[in-house]
RNA sequence: GGUCGCUUAGCUCAAUGGCUAGAGCACUUGGUUUACAUCCAAGGGGUUGCAGGUUCGAAUCCUGCAGCGACCA
């Protein structure tokens, strides 16, 4: 006798195999010659903590890496972390309450790696809680040395290939953070400001032009009109006097102007905007570099130097207005570029930096050999790709964050790049182990340290063993990460990989949605709308909060998190659970031959094998899992177990061990399709039935049995009698006084004379009843295809015949349609014939059942 | 302003151009059935955002419009 409880306690099940399962099952094995599957894991960012959207990005992972594993992959289901940055360095300065200057690099540098430190061990908690397969033997950390070599030898790499290069160009400033920041990083913000109406002097007059930077009036370097615009026509190929600092600009002319906008007239300036920048280029404009690293103003800003921005702004409007020089204000909704991390509006400054070259053609067509999830995705890339103006600015003016190794000789000012071999290193730290070609070894080190970005874009080249192993594995198999980081992370990779090793990262992407609260907006603590996975494993368990996470919404699509989705999955545990503990004492696993009911519910096997497969096949886990439930509950439970109580609780026979072994089997498949889903369960189940656990199994082959037609037959006419015992208000369990069944299949009788509680007799043939056809029904989905146009018209005729002639025909296998005087023949199962059964004043109440006619005696 | 997506039952979502557009939750009615009342059975609920078009056939493909969202300028 095996004990089962009532309810399934998900908690104790959960921890007892949380703790007890081998990991290593999980790793990857270099030496074995199965077919590799690698996912390109994304590495969080370690600073808050494992959320629900993390969480279901890991389940995706976790359903494909549990899936491949069985069906005989060597999986690499790796996790990294990716450390430095910006918010890391915020947070230190927070909590230690000190800045970044207030103390070495190397105790600012320490205090960052211990907080990450911190945090990765929530991170890896939570993960494994949810029951996560990672492979841990494959994990990796980019702020160690380990992982940063590659990071700075990819940076050598590309410098020698001509593809990293050190420039001065216009970059995002974040004047608060103090650093260059990439195009990726700057949001938007809707904001209101002022548009000031500012008098230039001209020859003989002034014209007006408005703008909302007057503090950037010392930046202006020419004045830009429309071609087209009649009113200032006369003044191109003149200069204007910027005022108040008084010196001469020229003013050209450039379709981008808009001439209904302000007065028609644009001020340029280095620079107030990426337009402004893109004038300066074209026509080869000077550089007035009014503002500083800090925000403060320049000594090109006459008497205004050193003043913060808003101040010049608000002392610049003075000054003007007590000379006349403002004409007018007014109110203007704008859209203002904020650093991601501060919400500081940014500058755009002209900075030596370094870069690296963006080859947009080379992305794309990269990218058209990747298979993206769902497709559109790869038009969001395509469409970025194209719009990419700037190379990508790597350099960033910070302490945590990959070295850039570099040395600038002070005699000759030659840029001296590490040589790979000599890294990993930190310039500010090591000297250079030789001297400059000019013979000087007097060198001063690169600050500045590299974009997070140039970490992370290497992840699918160092988890296939890229510069660490002679037989690199890249290619990986999948990526799958947020639509939100396509711009980002996704680009970033595939350049990098292909100039790195001129390959594509992945075969496929597979783009995840965000995860949004019970309001519909997307979860932040914020919007008070969140909720951690902790709470859900407590409340449901791990496996609930997968199986939210398999049936919220199709993948890439934006998913809700609701409550009543995890109340519905725990009662669908509890399902399950109650159906082993029915099973537990009666199932066996004996040989015998399977009876009609149990052909027909190992057919419905079959087809969820089929289904489930197919369906991780394509990443649809919702449908998976959907089919799954359908086939559990109302297939196995609601219907097959119903259906075989009276064999299995009868005496021994062979008919009762066909039972219980078709239950044993189905229940042992069906634990196995689950298992990548819902590994708790399905391992707590599976290990009681056969000691053995579930997740070293192989994934369930299609046998390709066929439905029972007899077995799917009983299955149909208990229905029809629970659907009859229902409607005249007779309780289920109650007995009948008869029920004669006429069908053309030798049905077994012993599990409906049971469900029905009733006996059953079974007659071939047709009952003294006359059954007649009354309605033909065309059936488009055939009749279409084959006659295209003509389908109405022989749609038409059908329903002009005689439907009983019609059925005389479909029996004898072929119907003849007269078409305006042609005789065409079509298939019997274009047409299905409706027929309705006629009785006179018998005692019986008639059922029909397809073509089975069921009579219940009164 | 641009790009991409979305709009299907009261709510959240499914549905290769093809059978009566389906689930879960919610709702109504009935049920002591020895696995489960966290259950079972039966039901109600739809102009698939709007208007055209293509097609034998459109939720699905095309065009336009409206609303929502994300990303970007």
């Amino acid at each position: 006798m095996i004990e089962v409880s009532k309810e399934y306690d998900f908690n104790e099940v959960e921890e007892k195999w949380v703790n007890s399962w081998d990991k290593s099952i999980c790793d990857f094995d270099w030496e074995s010659c199965k077919p590799q599957y690698i996912i390109d894991t994304p590495p969080p960012y370690p600073t808050g903590d494992f959320h629900i959207g993390n969480a279901l990005n890991w389940c995706y992972m976790d359903f494909v890496a549990r899936y491949k594993r069985m069906n005989g992959y060597n999986v690499m289901y790796p996790q990294g972390w990716d450390c430095h940055g910006l918010p890391t360095e915020v947070k230190v300065e927070e909590i230690h309450n000190i800045t970044k200057n207030e103390v070495s690099r190397e105790e600012f540098r320490r205090l960052c790696e211990e907080m990450t430190e911190a945090a990765i061990e929530r991170f890896r908690k939570s993960i494994i809680r949810l029951g996560i397969s990672i492979d841990w033997s494959n994990e990796y950390v980019t702020m160690r040395p380990e992982y940063y070599v590659l990071t700075q030898r990819s940076f050598v790499q590309m410098y020698n290939k001509h593809l990293v290069y050190r420039a001065d160009h216009p970059v995002n400033w974040c004047p608060r953070c103090g650093t260059a920041i990439a195009f990726a990083e700057v949001e938007y913000d809707s904001r209101t400001t002022t548009l000031n109406f500012v008098r230039f002097g001209s020859e003989g007059g002034s014209v007006e032009i408005a703008t909302t930077r007057p503090e950037l009036l010392p930046a202006c370097v020419a004045v830009a009109i429309n071609p087209e615009d009649e009113r200032y026509k006369k003044y191109i190929g003149k200069t204007l006097r910027v005022p108040l600092f008084d010196y001469s600009v020229p003013v050209f002319s450039d379709k981008a102007v808009d001439p209904r906008f302000g007065t028609g007239i644009v001020m340029i300036c280095t620079f107030g905007d990426r337009q402004d920048v893109r004038w300066w280029i074209e026509h080869n404009l000077p550089l007035r570099q009014v503002i500083n690293r800090d925000g403060r103003m320049t000594e090109v800003a006459g008497r205004y130097r050193g003043m913060r921005i808003e101040e010049t702004k608000k002392a610049v409007i003075e000054d003007m207005k007590e000379n006349g020089l403002l004409s007018k204000q007014e109110p203007l909704d704008q859209n203002v570029g904020l650093c991601w991390r501060c919400k500081t509006p940014i500058e755009i400054l002209s900075e030596r930096q370094w870069f690296v070259k963006i080859n947009p053609d080379e992305i794309i067509q990269t990218s058209a050999d990747i298979k993206w999830i769902p497709p559109h995705m790869y038009i969001r890339l395509k469409n970025w790709a194209e719009s990419v103006e700037w190379d990508w600015c790597i350099s960033r003016q910070r302490i945590f964050a990959t070295p850039i190794p570099v040395w600038y000789c002070n005699n000759c000012n030659e840029i001296l790049v590490a040589d790979e071999k000599w890294l990993p290193l930190d310039p500010t730290r090591k000297r250079p182990p030789v001297n400059c070609r000019c013979g000087s070894d007097d060198f001063t080190p690169e600050e500045d340290v590299l974009d997070t970005w140039m970490d992370s874009s290497i992840s699918a080249l160092a988890v296939s063993g890229w510069l660490q192993r002679t037989d690199p594995r890249y290619p990986t198999q999948l990526r799958p990460q947020g639509h939100d980081i396509i711009r980002t992370w996704a680009f970033y990779t595939i350049l990098r990989t292909k100039a790195l090793v001129d390959n594509r990262p992945w075969d496929t992407v597979l783009i995840n949605g965000m995860a949004l609260g019970e309001d519909g907006h997307k979860m932040s603590k914020s919007m008070n709308n969140f909720i951690r996975p902790e709470e859900v494993y407590r409340a449901n368990g791990a496996d609930a909060l997968r199986q939210w996470a398999a049936l919220a919404g199709a993948p890439g699509n934006d998913v809700m998190f609701q409550w009543k989705e995890i109340t519905a999955a725990s009662r669908f545990q509890q399902k399950l659970w109650s159906i082993f503990r029915f099973s537990a004492n009666l199932m066996a696993k004996v040989e015998e031959k399977p009876g009609q009911v149990d052909r027909w519910l190992l057919g419905e096997l079959d087809k969820l094998v089929e289904i489930v497969s197919a369906s991780l096949d394509n990443y649809q886990f919702d449908e998976a899992f959907k089919a799954i439930r359908v086939f559990t509950w109302e297939i196995l439970a609601d219907n097959y177990i119903e259906l075989i109580k009276t064999r299995l609780y009868g005496p021994d026979c062979s008919a009762k061990r066909a039972a219980q072994n078709t239950l044993f089997h189905v229940i042992e498949i069906l634990t196995r399709l689950m298992a990548p889903f819902t590994p708790f369960i399905t391992e707590e189940i599976y290990f009681s039935m056969t000691r053995k656990s579930v997740h070293t199994q192989s994934w369930p082959l299609c046998l390709g049995r066929e439905v029972d037609p007899a077995g799917l037959q009983i299955k149909e006419i208990a229905a029809a009698i629970r659907h009859y015992k229902a409607e005249k208000g007779i309780a289920l369990n109650a007995s009948l006084p008869g029920i004669v069944i006429y069908s053309e299949l030798n049905l077994e009788t012993t599990d409906l004379q049971g469900a029905a509680n009733s006996s059953i007799e079974i007659r071939k043939g047709r009952p003294e009843l006359e059954i007649s056809p009354v309605e033909v029904k065309p059936l488009m989905k055939f009749l279409g295809p084959r006659f295209k146009d003509k389908s109405s018209n022989i749609m038409s005729a059908l329903n002009r015949m005689n439907p009983a002639e019609l059925a005389k025909q479909k029996a004898a296998g072929a119907i003849k349609v007269n078409l305006e005087g042609n005789l065409l023949e079509i298939d019997p199962d274009s047409v299905e014939i409706i027929t309705e059964t006629l009785f006179a004043g018998e005692a019986v109440n008639v059922l029909r059942v397809g073509e089975v006619s069921v009579l219940i005696r009164k």
